[in-house]
RNA sequence: UGGGGCGUAGCCAAGUGGUAAGGCAAGGGACUUUGACUCCCUCAUCCGCUGGUUCGAGUCCAGCCGUCCCAG
């Protein structure tokens, strides 16, 4: 392998200082950005910071696979009643895919908290969590495969953010107090059922709201807008806190109940990609994290010939939610990634 | 029509003579490369209406209105 490292800029602060940690470090760098969707996005930045580092910059236009691989498959997700991480699908997909082939080097670079290691026991490569742990991204980057990481470069993986932002400041990036970037980068209002309904052009109706005993509660806005857990929205004034704890798409309804209500142990998973380790035939201990921001815990994992994977978390864990990842660690090593399929 | 209960913010609800708790909902903000969760802030110049007693009334009294239950 050579020296040559494509950096995916996205216009943001970690990917600017990740583009300049490498040029630091010798490498031949030229960043790149894709361009994901119609809405305006932070391709100047990018090209500015690319022009103040001297190196070359370039704009591939994937908004087709975008499209296809993570907007698509969303709508889909949303409309068979399950909760997506465009995220970690865009991720595999077309920022370390349809990217990472178009891009002429021997590495791809981001600036994602997290640190890729080579297991010599396994002999494979696994991600493990950046060294900052509020700061870690190794969870949307779990199903990375052994081919993609093992031309991915994480620049980041032992900084800070604060030591991202200081590093930025000092180089006078125009970019270096951009806030962090947050919600879904194609929906940039936040206002994910507004996209569903003009995406797909179909409207979700009202439907009954009702209790875990069947009363009915009130009326829902279209069951697309709900998810497992959620608490706010639902306009419904009861003595406690009520949450999602159920719905049903063929049904049309939402069921609200307590906290309490939405603790489970056990889950079912498939699509798993194994990272640390070798695909699995045996049951074993692992810590399992069931959406982005979940301290990850302990529980058993059963794999099965079919490839899906069961989980019986050691506690209850709340509002374990169909569509979204779950990821495996050993210490802060990922062990893999799949998605749920299944709350039992 | 008699007898009894009740009428406090969008919903529920504390409050019993001293200057309107709390919860839910809602709005705003923080957090956050997913949805959520969480956290913080805001939210009744006024207690059905009208008089009266009192230094002072949501709290006491009277009348009226509304509502619920029992009786018929």
């Amino acid at each position: 392998m050579g020296r040559k490292v494509a950096v995916a800029m996205s216009g943001g602060v970690d990917s600017s200082v990740a583009a300049w940690l490498l040029l630091r470090q010798g490498w031949d760098c030229v960043g790149v950005t894709m361009r994901l969707h119609d809405a305006a996005g932070d391709i100047q930045d990018a090209a500015d910071v690319a022009r103040r580092l001297g190196i070359p910059h370039a704009v591939l236009d994937l908004r087709a696979e975008f499209e296809k691989e993570v907007m698509t498959p969303f709508a889909e997700a949303y409309a068979r009643g399950d909760t997506p991480n465009p995220c970690v699908i865009c991720n595999r997909r077309v920022k370390f895919g349809a990217l990472a082939r178009l891009v002429d080097a021997d590495y791809l670079a981001t600036g994602h908290y997290a640190r890729i290691c080579w297991t010599p026991s396994a002999s494979r490569w696994a991600v493990r969590k950046g060294l900052e742990a509020a700061r870690d991204q190794s969870y949307v980057l779990a199903s990375l495969t052994q081919a993609q990481l093992a031309r991915t470069l994480f620049p980041l993986g032992r900084l800070t953010k604060a030591e991202a932002r200081g590093i930025a400041e000092e180089q006078g990036f125009a970019n270096a107090r951009k806030r962090d970037s947050q919600d879904i980068c194609f929906i940039p209002d936040g206002d994910y059922p507004g996209f569903l309904e003009r995406y797909t052009g179909k409207s979700y109706p009202p439907g009954e709201i009702l209790d875990r005993a069947g009363r009915v509660l009130g009326v829902h806005r279209g069951a697309i807008r709900y998810t497992l857990g959620q608490r706010k929205g639902l306009g419904v004034s009861a003595p406690e806190p009520l949450y999602v704890c159920g719905k049903s798409m063929s049904d049309n309804t939402v069921t609200l109940g307590p906290n309490e209500a939405l603790f489970r142990r056990e889950l079912v998973s498939d699509g798993w990609t194994w990272g640390g380790i070798a695909p699995p035939e045996t049951p074993f201990r692992a810590l399992a994290k069931v959406r982005y921001r979940h301290a990850e815990a302990p529980a058993d994992v059963e794999p099965s010939p079919d490839g899906t994977v069961k989980i019986r978390f050691d506690a209850p864990q709340r509002a374990i939610t169909t569509g979204q990842a779950v990821v495996l660690y050993r210490g802060d090593t990922v062990l893999g990634g799949g998605t749920i399929t299944a709350v039992l």
